[in-house]
DNA sequence: ATCTAAACTGCATACGATTGCAATTAGCTA
DNA sequence: TAGCTAATTGCAATCGTATGCAGTTTAGAT
């Protein structure tokens, strides 16, 4: 390992005091231009850049921030990832994506993450126990949940979407299609999306006098979903099965197409309709065309940066809950020919 | 912000000195059994947890890996980052996803990167400039190209796969199902693995005495895939377009037979054969059931990590350069009945 | 009980920056 | 030209931990 220019070196070539290379580097403070000329100029020649670990070591800031996800084959994920990404790199911070699976592989890494000081932590659908919500808040460490909401009115912010309102939506367009045996197959039965879904939509249902005919549970993943549609569908008689069903996200609804058409035989739209959640690319694409409510991704990112970054600069700040519109996106899966 | 616990408050309450804290959560130094209980006893009471930043500054050794993306829309990367990230957090390391779609954002980035002192890089699918690499050999930081090779022998390592015999393994399924006008859309003409996929391709058609018969350039995207398809087919006489495609990944050869089937109202394989590579989770999807060649992201992965800390652990390791091989897996784009 | 080697322990310094404070220099005004 | 303020500059302390070195304790052997 050859050694790397430290400020004193940059200092000794240029001929002042280690002080004013690192003020020359600090913007707003006091040095004279012919002084950061002359630093700049021993910098470039020795390749020098100031560490930042020892910096963040004193200003105890990072400028990091740590965004947590998990599974990443439901492609909204990595969507966020990279807007969010962008998103505050525009604001001079970095991100680190961690990648916890488990619940407890998810609380061990944040209290790793916390040991490297990150300013901020983003959950991309994922909770955290209370216990760790509450050591993050006590070392002054912002914390939001993406996707979910927080369970207490605690110390931690969320940006969501409005997804009682998507529940209604997919009711809605379900029975304004004419749609009378109707199913819903959930995600995790534990999330708040989850529970705000199948409550918006079971909730339309009533208000139209109808209820679910048929329920199955997919946890979110593709072999999940598959299983709960062989489950919901393996019956002999037509009129015994849902005529059509709303799965509580896109990744979960395209597993359920492939075991209604490819193992079943069935037709989507004409023995079966199908809506999802989420409006993933590949809702749109031709093999699927996947009717959807639509989560505004976009919004959510903005919201989440402002929100972070506000936090981090004011730690007096209280958390905030953000619920963001959703849209409804017929497409043929629905009937609709596009 | 509330203050946290340091190594000498915990010192003070246990009644020892601060090295002794440091000694109790360093593995193999050495404290005496009791010592290191008191220690941890009172690290309990004051929630106290090293501070990773100022160890990073003292040993030099950061203990966290750098991953570099670019787009995620190709799923292939966000099931690479995923087991990558699991794989190197199984050896105690941290790895930290930084997304830069430019090139000229990749090397800015890494120019911070190096700055937080990394004690590795990973660029998924990406290339840097010559200078940067040097700048990371200097400052002893091992980086590693995955799924592309470096160009000149130099300090860069890579992992890949044989993707010349891709190439070759594309070429000979197509020649084997009796097509004859056969033709490529290309990924991105400058990258690796374009190059050599094409390479493997028109020398396996040369060898069984054929050519391509058409060629359009798709830039890796979903987009460019469309409007190279569009182009390559949009032909009134059917003897006049090719009959069955290679293209350069999966994730374009999805966009194509999209083209294909929904634009042109061509069947795919009747009309047209069409295959990938990758073989990414969707090309199984029955919407598609796309032939394709398989990388093994496993293998990739596991050469990464152990080429990746083997020459973190020992710096005078020279460059290494892995080439795993890839397996043909037929499904009914090219005619095969599931 | 004495001696020697091994195991612990604490002191003090180092890592590479930031920043308050005091000293110096420069820039103006009268 | 003296006098006063504003702009620079350098000194030195600090962030929280690791570690070489020297001193002290402990254990084991005779």
């Amino acid at each position: 390992m050859v050694k790397v220019a430290t400020s004193v070196d940059v200092a000794k070539l240029a001929g002042v005091s280690q002080s004013a290379v690192s003020r020359s580097y600090t913007p707003g403070a006091s040095v004279a231009e012919a002084t950061r000329g002359k630093v700049m100029e021993a910098a470039r020649k020795l390749g020098y850049r100031p560490n930042a670990i020892a910096r963040t070591l004193i200003t105890r800031k990072s400028r990091m921030i740590a965004v947590v996800a998990s599974y990443l084959d439901n492609q909204f994920y990595p969507v966020v990832i990279e807007k969010l990404s962008k998103r505050l790199q525009g604001d001079g911070y970095h991100v680190l994506l961690f990648i916890a699976q488990a619940r407890q592989e998810a609380d061990e890494l944040l209290l790793q993450l916390m040991q490297y000081h990150v300013d901020g932590i983003v959950l991309l659908s994922a909770t955290l126990s209370s216990g760790l919500a509450k050591d993050c808040a006590d070392a002054g460490i912002p914390v939001l949940l993406f996707n979910r909401i927080a369970q207490a009115g605690g110390t931690v912010s969320s940006v969501a979407s409005d997804n009682v309102a998507g529940g209604r939506m997919a009711a809605r367009a379900l029975i304004a299609a004419g749609y009378a045996r109707i199913g819903y197959i959930a995600g995790m039965e534990d999330s708040s999306t989850n529970r705000d879904r199948e409550a918006g939509y079971n909730a339309e249902l009533a208000a139209h006098g109808q209820r679910v005919f048929a329920r199955a549970v997919g946890h979110y993943s593709f072999e999940g979903a598959q299983t709960a549609a062989r489950q919901m569908f393996s019956v002999v008689d037509a009129a015994q099965r849902p005529s059509a069903v709303f799965v509580a996200n896109d990744h979960m609804a395209i597993a359920v197409m492939d075991v209604l058409r490819g193992e079943l035989g069935l037709k989507v739209p004409q023995d079966v309709a199908v809506i999802g959640f989420d409006n993933v690319q590949q809702a749109a694409w031709g093999g699927y065309s996947l009717s959807s409510i639509e989560q505004d991704a976009q919004a959510m990112i903005e919201a989440t940066a402002q929100v972070m970054l506000a936090q981090i600069n004011d730690d007096s700040l209280p958390a905030q809950h953000v619920n963001l519109p959703v849209r409804l996106i017929e497409r043929g899966s629905t009937g609709k020919t596009v």
